[in-house]
RNA sequence: GGGGUCGUGGCGGAACCGGCAGACGCGCCAGACUUAGGAUCUGGUCCCGCAAGGGGUGCGGGUUCAAGUCCCGCCGACCCCA
């Protein structure tokens, strides 16, 4: 008889239809059986699943069908998230209501996904734009609004004026600060608008110990949450000459943030931004109107510009002067655009010689510069003017083993700081005329004939300017003596630096070496009253706030009598109308929603507003995998307790790594605002996190339409069936890593998969008899393979996974024709079918029905292996003679060091090589190899 | 500029603790079966060489009996942050 050929798109309706009908997937509490809560990000019903979709999916779904069958009561639920823009976009484009979009996508989507054969329980599907979902979502907005963690504030926000809303900091991504979502570049605007605390929690969020995820994840969202220790400096200002005879009334003061108190000695000048309340205060009348009209044309600019590195510094001076807590220097205080109101206490101090920022701006006005901190390297540099030293200074300093290179009337020399003393003596010497030479770097010191002076103070500063100025016309019209140094290109790199080291010309701390330093000064300066230690956090406040329709209404009505007042809890949910206009204006379609706008203050009755944004659909996102315990419920939590205990938190979590500094620290905060609000009684809600990579087209650019490089998966299942496309998504690629789709790929699996059918179900097409030995031969391949498979799976190591199915495939078939119909035959395909099972479901549950084994294969223990049945008996000895390999024997396993060695040593390869040599040493690595070292 | 990840055949990728580099698959080459083959099966396939042998994991050094793997320095790619 003719064993029927493999045809997937009849055997595979055919199962999924059974075991819908019997429910085999169903996740029901047990408490009996340990839980193993296996979730895939959720995807967006953007209309067609995508293969990424599938490369996301369906080896998550392998993995959680592995856990399953290793006893594991497995919950792999599947669901929406079914707010969002581009359902507002069709309905503006096309005129479709985005509810009618939305729902349509979702049932298309929900078909497409039922055709991969995974283990969703569709029973607990949720839909995160109904309103027995977004119930929940205004529900935790209450909840956050009571405990203090959602607040509105008016601040500078960005704004995308292609999606014409206000977005996070988190979605406003690369250099050039575009949207996440379209690309645009993002615009700056002072908007009211509600912000969830995200920040009360950012210390917290830097604790990843509870959890096992991958370290780029944890890099990455350790980066973005940006703690920087230091301290906070109060500074204050210095009273105005004008007012200075009348005793001023207030005295004014500000602090600083400073990640380097221990450059605090050299503070030069102080910067506030423009926004900052005290400039109106403390800047004197000359510069009212400098000041006025610079702060007016910094508030227009956008952050962006203002940020960017490669901008020139602009500032302006204000006039006033404020007094360094440290040593009581008097520096101006300027005000600059690219220091932020936002960002820190919106005034900071300038270093210049430790900061390349005050640095440039020092330079670009001006201002003096003192070093501090001692370069670690040492490195100076030294320049004379030949004319004024003698004929002999270059061969003086040659003798004393200095290197001058001597060029154009100049003498340059590079030299360690500890030969400076030797260095200053010889050129003291050598001077011939009134002049001077400096020393930059490692020390800062300027010799001239009577005498050298050190550049430890502002003072010195001042006095050495002088000096110079008086003795070199050239160099009077600098300001400054880093302006004097800045014109000799030999010192480049070595007028400031930003590395730790020991603290110089700084008072009592002079000498503090750098490691201490900053804790040194930290702990002084609290001691003194002068500043306090302080952390700083890049992590800005999760902004939330939505001007389109298509998204959860925010709960909150605006009345006038009482103010802002939280909707009702039993009034949720807040329904979003279903006859808005939604036009993008900028501003929220609800604003012009006359009937759902008005309404009455729940406190006092009388006429109020709603609150017409809707929220952040990463709220929805959130916490959906809590809605998946009980969809839609009902009752005054938004989940079922019991449900809760048993199935939280989320054991493995798989999706895209593009989420790192979005969804994925937005659900940590909100677990751990849920737990601090009683709901939940962890930390984290996933403990393991895996990403899976990004599949591309087969041109290696990224999916799109408009490239025609899309690969669509229903076609694929349509010519190949599921199992096919699932096996290779696996195989094909590292899972996490991704790469360019390969269509003649597939085919190999496809044939793969055919092989397999025959290999199983046709017989033999010769006969052979076979001995113990190629029996326990496949029975050794079988068990090694479950011990393979296991551990790969384990490991996400899919790709390898399937590598070894096609290896156990490759020895059963050379098996077959001896083995056929044996015991160790047997024992072969029902552990093929086993493995097998995870990845292609409905090709094993057929072969395992077609050989009569008891329906189903998915119920099936997962294999164990036998490990004395795993073990090879026999090994391959590698005999190198240094280092090099020249010959192998096959010995037993258990073969004594001894025994080896005499066969290694007898091996003809090794003899050639050996002849008239003596063995220096012979190394042994029991069941690997034998090196003899001649 | 700072931080991270990573460089292995024509391609995707294997290689566990430092111990036979290239598993498995694609592609390619040869053969078989066929009216035919873009189906299927068999064999081959890192490079040089007829061979013995030699070379080889981005480049250069180091540690070691032994390095794709560990250390140092370059070069390049990608990602994140400036």
């Amino acid at each position: 008889m003719k064993t029927k050929k493999y045809f997937p798109q009849e055997i595979e309706p055919r199962w999924q239809k059974r075991w819908a009908q019997d429910g085999l997937y169903r996740a029901r509490v047990d408490w009996n059986r340990p839980k193993h809560y296996a979730l895939t990000m959720l995807p967006y019903p953007s209309g067609d699943l995508h293969i990424g979709h599938w490369y996301a999916t369906a080896p998550s779904d392998a993995r959680a069908r592995y856990m399953r069958m290793r006893g594991y009561n497995v919950l792999f639920p599947m669901c929406f998230d079914a707010f969002g823009l581009p359902a507002e976009n069709a309905a503006i484009k096309h005129g479709v209501h985005p509810h009618k979009w939305t729902m349509e996508n979702i049932a298309r989507m929900r078909r497409q996904l039922k055709s991969m054969g995974a283990i969703f329980d569709w029973d607990r599907e949720v839909i995160s734009c109904l309103p027995e979902y977004y119930k929940w979502t205004q529900w935790f907005f209450l909840k956050f609004y009571e405990k203090g963690l959602a607040y509105r504030k008016f601040a500078p926000v960005d704004f995308c004026p292609r999606c014409n809303t206000t977005l996070a900091r988190e979605q406003v991504w690369g250099e050039d600060r575009h949207c996440e979502r379209c690309g645009t570049p993002v615009i700056r605007k002072e908007l009211e608008q509600w912000f969830f605390k995200i920040t009360d929690y950012a210390e917290e969020l830097l604790d990843f110990s509870k959890i096992d995820w991958p370290e780029r994840v944890v890099a990455m969202q350790t980066n973005w949450i940006g703690k920087s220790e230091g301290a906070e400096v109060v500074f204050k200002v210095a009273p105005s000459a004008s007012t200075s005879n009348e005793r001023q009334a207030t005295s004014h003061e500000f602090s600083v943030f400073t990640t380097r108190p221990d450059t605090l000695w050299g503070v030069t000048f102080m910067v506030l931004a423009p926004e900052h309340p005290l400039v109106s205060v403390i800047t004197t009348p000359d510069r009212r109107a400098e000041i006025q009209e610079y702060t007016a044309q910094a508030t227009r600019q956008t952050e962006i510009v203002r940020l960017a590195a490669d901008r020139e510094k602009t500032g302006v001076f204000t006039g006033a002067y404020a007094i360094n807590p440290v040593n009581g220097e008097r520096v101006p205080i300027w005000i600059a655009d690219y220091v932020m109101m936002g960002y820190g206490t919106g005034a900071i101090m300038g270093v210049p010689a430790h900061d390349e920022r005050d640095f440039a701006f020092a330079f670009k006005y001006g201002l003096p510069v003192l070093p501090v901190i001692d370069r670690p390297d040492g490195a100076c540099r030294a320049t004379a003017l030949a004319r004024v030293m003698k004929e002999g200074y270059a061969l003086a300093l040659k003798e004393a083993g200095f290197v001058p290179e001597v060029e154009e009337g100049w003498v340059r020399v590079a030299f360690h700081k500890d030969r400076a003393a030797e260095f200053i003596k010889i050129t003291r010497e050598n001077f011939a005329a009134d002049g001077w030479v400096e020393i930059v770097g490692g020390r800062w010191i300027w010799i001239f004939p009577d005498g050298v002076r050190e550049l430890n103070s502002l003072a010195a500063e001042r006095e050495i300017l002088i000096r110079c100025k008086e003795l070199e016309p050239n160099v009077r019209s600098c300001r400054t003596l880093m302006e004097m140094l800045q014109t000799n290109p030999y010192y480049r790199d070595l007028l400031f630096h930003a590395e730790y080291g020991t603290m110089i010309n700084s008072g009592p701390f002079t000498g503090t070496p750098g490691e201490e330093a900053r804790a040194k000064v930290i702990a002084w300066l609290a001691e003194k009253g002068l500043g306090k230690p302080a952390v700083n956090y890049r992590l800005r406040d999760w902004l939330i706030s939505r001007q389109r329709y298509w998204g959860a209404p925010i709960p909150i009505i605006y009345c006038e009598k009482c103010g802002t007042v939280p909707v009702p809890y039993e009034d949720l949910p807040v329904l979003l109308p279903e006859d808005a206009e939604f036009l993008p204006t900028g501003e929220s379609p609800l604003k012009y929603h006359e009937a759902f706008r008005r309404t009455t203050c729940p406190r006092c009755g009388g006429p109020a507003e709603r609150e017409t944004d809707t929220m952040d659909t990463f709220i929805c996102s959130s916490w959906y995998q809590y809605a998946y315990l009980s969809p839609y419920h009902k009752g005054d939590l938004p989940f079922d307790r019991e449900e809760a205990r048993y199935w939280l938190p989320v054991d493995m979590y798989t999706g895209g790594v593009e989420h790192a500094c979005m969804h994925l620290i937005y659900t940590r905060f909100f677990t751990k605002a849920m737990r601090d609000l009683g709901l939940v009684d962890f930390d984290e809600p996933m403990l393991a996190l895996r990403n899976q990579g990004v599949i591309l087209g087969e041109d290696s650019e990224k999916m799109s339409k408009s490239r025609g490089n899309v690969i669509a998966p229903d076609e694929l299942v349509e010519k190949y069936g599921a199992d096919t496309v699932r096996a290779y998504l696996m195989f094909g690629w590292r899972w996490e890593q991704g790469g360019p789709w390969d269509s003649r790929g597939i085919e190999g699996v496809y044939r793969f998969l055919h092989r397999a059918w025959d290999l199983l179900l046709a017989p033999p097409q010769e006969k052979k008899t076979a001995g113990v030995a190629e029996e326990r031969a496949l029975r050794r391949k079988v068990h090694q393979t479950i011990r393979r498979c296991t551990r790969d799976m384990e490991d996400f190591s899919f790709n390898t996974y399937i590598a070894a199915l096609m290896e156990l495939a490759n020895a059963m078939r050379e098996a077959k024709p001896a083995l056929h119909a044996t015991q160790a035959w047997e024992e072969a395909v029902r552990n093929f079918l086993l493995l097998l099972a995870p990845v292609w479901p409905h090709f094993a549950e057929e072969g395992w029905s077609l050989l009569g084994y008891e329906y189903s294969v998915h119920n099936q223990a997962w294999p164990t292996y036998n490990p004395e049945l795993a073990a090879e008996e026999t090994f391959e000895l590698v005999i190198q003679v240094n280092g090099r390999i020249r010959d192998k024997v096959v010995l037993p396993v258990d073969v004594a060091e001894e025994e080896a060695k005499r066969a290694a040593l007898a091996a003809e390869g090794v003899q050639a090589q050996l002849a008239g040599k003596v063995i220096k040493k012979l190394v042994y690595v029991p069941g690997k190899l034998v090196n003899i070292v001649v």
